[in-house]
DNA sequence: CGATAGCTTGACTCACGTCAAGCCCGGTGG
DNA sequence: CCACCGGGCTTGACGTGAGTCAAGCTATCG
């Protein structure tokens, strides 16, 4: 029973509660599944998308390109994370979205979102308020990368993937999946690839995590937290009438 | 007539087309006025507002502070913007909210707000765009920090800054007032005052600009834009059905 | 058994930070 | 009227965190 409900409907359980007639509604919502290998574009910087998708299972990220190659990623989600929502309005995409592992996508259309949002204000609002999350998520990213060492942004990142993976109940005695190589860290920290890795060794070093196979487990959160300066309440993970 | 149009009003004509219904229902919102010097506070951090603030005339920035003294600002907005609608949803604000000059804001209770957006679809979706926007931008930010140097971060900056107000039409022969130190630019672009100061000095050698009294005019938008990597498609500046 | 993707390490470089001093200007008070 | 002060801007000398280049290592996959 319990497991058979959306893990998108759980992660708007986060925010509020949800009445039964609400969860019945996003239960029954057309989605088109499909599945995406590591690295494969799922939406493409410029589209005009009919629809938006959210994530099953997984990462995804977004990415945006620069002229000389380079490019930055400027979010990462999860599953049960309403990843595009924001191409319902702003229509024209101004970044890519891809699959940072493997992972399961569902596609709703927009046509379908609009008749929720037009008829049912609360969950609107709800959707609405994802994107808001993921707004404060990005400050907290311009915070990172402009004002703090890159120990201290590789701390507060892995700090914040385990508080948002935990919530979803993605975390198993301090240990979770992160299935990004070192040169993808580099674009998410806005470092190099070397340093990247020199940073990732401070912290093994330290003791507070250990990050191998794409497999990161917590050794001391408390540490961690302090190093990086994390303060989980831009996550607004509690339950409150919205 | 017209320019006793709300500014904020203007702001939403932006993206989509207003009924003249629309328009007077947004004329009589209850507004509160008030005027802030530079520099003082207009929200606070950790703060639960019942009210969502907008700005009428001036500048204000977001800013996070560091434990350390440091603070990052994660996003500057302009007469018209909807500054703190995000306080709507998310309750408690993870930034706060300072004036950048000497600013006039007005005030609307959360209570009025939730009445239009649940019973206006359209009205709640323009109001959703907005934050979306906002959410552009903060993601043109961390590309920004994370990918370029200084000179192309400040650079894409002032021609960030120079579409958004020629689009509220605050722009006049290529000039407009940017009321912001060099210590605040640092904190705008994650750099040293003295570092800002040199790399102000680039672009005025280069002759893409002139800034002094807090007043920029761009001596050639199209170089600055080249040297910036500056597309204005992520502003969304144009109407459309939303 | 090569080929390739990802990780690691060392040597060197450079963009940007820090420290420190001086300048300019408007405001304030004797 | 001048003396003083503080905020903002500018400049130079020097330090350092992170980038670049280059090589080697390891594991997985045909």
């Amino acid at each position: 029973m319990g497991s058979e409900i959306h893990p998108f409907v759980r992660a708007l359980q986060q925010y509020d509660v949800l009445t039964p007639d609400e969860i019945q509604l996003l239960e029954a919502l057309p989605l088109k599944e499909r599945s995406y290998q590591r690295s494969e574009e799922i939406v493409a910087e410029g589209e005009r998308p009919a629809q938006s998708c959210l994530l099953l299972e997984g990462f995804a990220a977004r990415t945006q390109f620069l002229e000389n190659g380079r490019r930055q990623i400027t979010a990462v989600h999860i599953a049960g994370d309403f990843v595009d929502l924001h191409s319902l309005l702003l229509k024209r995409m101004d970044h890519g979205v891809m699959a940072f592992g493997p992972c399961r996508v569902a596609f709703i259309t927009h046509a379908a979102l609009r008749q929720v949002t037009d008829q049912h204000p609360h969950l609107a609002r709800l959707f609405w308020l994802t994107t808001l999350v993921d707004g404060a998520i990005q400050r907290a990213w311009i915070t990172c990368l402009g004002r703090r060492s890159a120990t201290e942004h590789l701390a507060h990142l892995v700090c914040e993937l385990f508080v948002r993976l935990r919530a979803r109940e993605l975390v198993k005695h301090n240990t979770f999946k992160f299935p990004a190589t070192q040169a993808e860290l580099g674009d998410i920290l806005g470092l190099s690839l070397v340093h990247v890795n020199r940073t990732l060794q401070d912290l093994r070093r330290l003791g507070v995590l250990t990050w191998q196979d794409n497999t990161i487990t917590i050794r001391r959160f408390r540490e961690l937290a302090e190093l990086g300066n994390f303060d989980p309440a831009f996550l607004n993970q509690w339950s409150e009438p919205r």
